[in-house]
DNA sequence: CACGAGGACTCGTGTACACAAGTGGAATCG
DNA sequence: CGATTCCACTTGTGTACACGAGTCCTCGTG
């Protein structure tokens, strides 16, 4: 945090100088996650620029992923959430009849919960009905939740699942039981034979960032499951998760 | 593309609305991926707004990843790379002798190239000697390239292989022959065991989006391959990914 | 025809200012 | 003491203007 000025001679701009000082400060740790930034007015000050330059150098930071604005408070170094690992591989997948979350949360040591915020039969969106093998407009039942590690929001799942199998079964209750839906399809002799994993990154739409408490410039990954028992698709599972808690983890057997 | 007005009683922010009016016509392809938007004095123009506002609503579209400025040209709808698929399942990653790359290329007939950015001995990063299970600082053999695909740059990988593994064989050469690097391995009595992948997403570094010739606002996916093989790490692959060329996919057996 | 100079357009970066709105602590009032 | 008001501070959104620099087309000259 030394005493940096501005080079008039360097052809960076002024604005990405001063972004360059406060990024260095944020990587070397000498301002920590949580801690406050210097304040619009106190970067014109210093720098002497307007404020409108300024600004321009902190949006350069949130863009990074770097830091966050707070109305009336301030401007603050990004605070990470708890990083988890996601074991997908098939050996945690079914441990005990346990999720595979429950799985990497208790390994990891992490406190967690799942609010679940709708189950009921609904619509299915064209891409998932596809999926699905059944024709676009088929009613399914859809259960959808958010989970909280350590109080934070970090994943938002929704899965999709054709009513033939659901219906009548505790799939359709908030909470299905020991070993999840899944434990209940195997109960009807449903034989799993794998999920497929589909994972991309974006930004995140307005509605996510809010469902997740993501800030501005924050990416998502996008997680899409399929599972495949007794030869047809019995789920699809749409997942969007903050970036910055989760490494996906797998496994893959050579042969 | 139907004429919007702003709404004056809207809670929303001009800038935000004007926002949304692009999104809009960019979702709905009216605004179809390489088309030409608003000029900054056009929205002026049109919203009767100042250009410190129509710029603002522009940004707010790079951030979401959704349009690109480019300097004495104008704003553009952003152009997504080819989609591919890299299939990181174990039946796919060795067929016939090719690499993973190549199968997926082939699969999704698509034109592809590899850019050999550096073959030789260097020092790999303290997290990466740890994965190795070698000490800091111990010399490897670096291989750094950059895969095109369409004549895009889309992927820069950059593998990290023990000296005692590589030395004195084709490993060390920029093109190591049918199979690639894990067939040489093999053609020295190594047997894989296994591929751990840990993926994740971020934002990217000034460097990786030069390289990658990202826009500002798109993330990357990060894969860190370790390759296990006759019960020690024998690569570790660290991959910086355009997120929008790629949905990675794998497939896991149940059980 | 080839080449170069202009000029009109584009975005990039910077200034100065104004007012709205959220936050939090200090001062004041009952 | 407790509640409310007020004020100083913060960021959010908007205006108007200036100049630099890249792009691309046109026009004029040799």
């Amino acid at each position: 945090m030394a005493l940096r000025r501005i080079d008039p001679a360097s052809d960076r701009a002024v604005y990405r100088q001063i972004a360059d000082h406060l990024r260095a400060d944020i990587e070397s740790h000498e301002r920590p996650p949580g801690s406050q930034l210097p304040s619009e007015s106190s970067l014109v000050a210093d720098y002497g620029v307007s404020r409108v330059t300024a600004r321009r150098a902190l949006s350069v930071l949130v863009t990074d992923g770097l830091a966050i604005s707070e109305h009336g408070k301030g401007w603050f170094v990004r605070r990470r959430p708890p990083v988890k690992r996601l074991s997908s591989d098939r050996f945690a997948r079914r441990h005990e009849g346990k999720a595979a979350f429950t799985v990497d949360m208790e390994a990891n040591e992490r406190k967690f919960s799942v609010e679940v915020i709708y189950v009921g039969q609904g619509d299915a969106p064209p891409e998932i009905t596809s999926r699905l093998g059944l024709p676009p407009g088929t009613a399914v039942l859809v259960r959808r939740r958010r989970y909280l590690v350590e109080g934070q929001p970090t994943e938002f799942a929704t899965s999709y699942i054709p009513l033939d199998i659901a219906a009548g079964t505790p799939i359709e209750q908030e909470n299905p039981g020991p070993g999840g839906i899944y434990g209940r399809m195997e109960d009807h002799g449903l034989v799993f034979e794998r999920y497929d994993e589909e994972i991309s990154a974006r930004m995140p739409t307005e509605d996510e960032a809010r469902h997740l408490s993501l800030p501005a410039g924050s990416p998502v990954l996008h997680l899409v499951r399929t599972a495949v028992a007794s030869g047809r698709v019995v789920e699809v599972c749409d997942t969007i998760m903050d970036s910055a808690a989760f490494v996906l983890f797998y496994s893959l057997p050579a042969r």
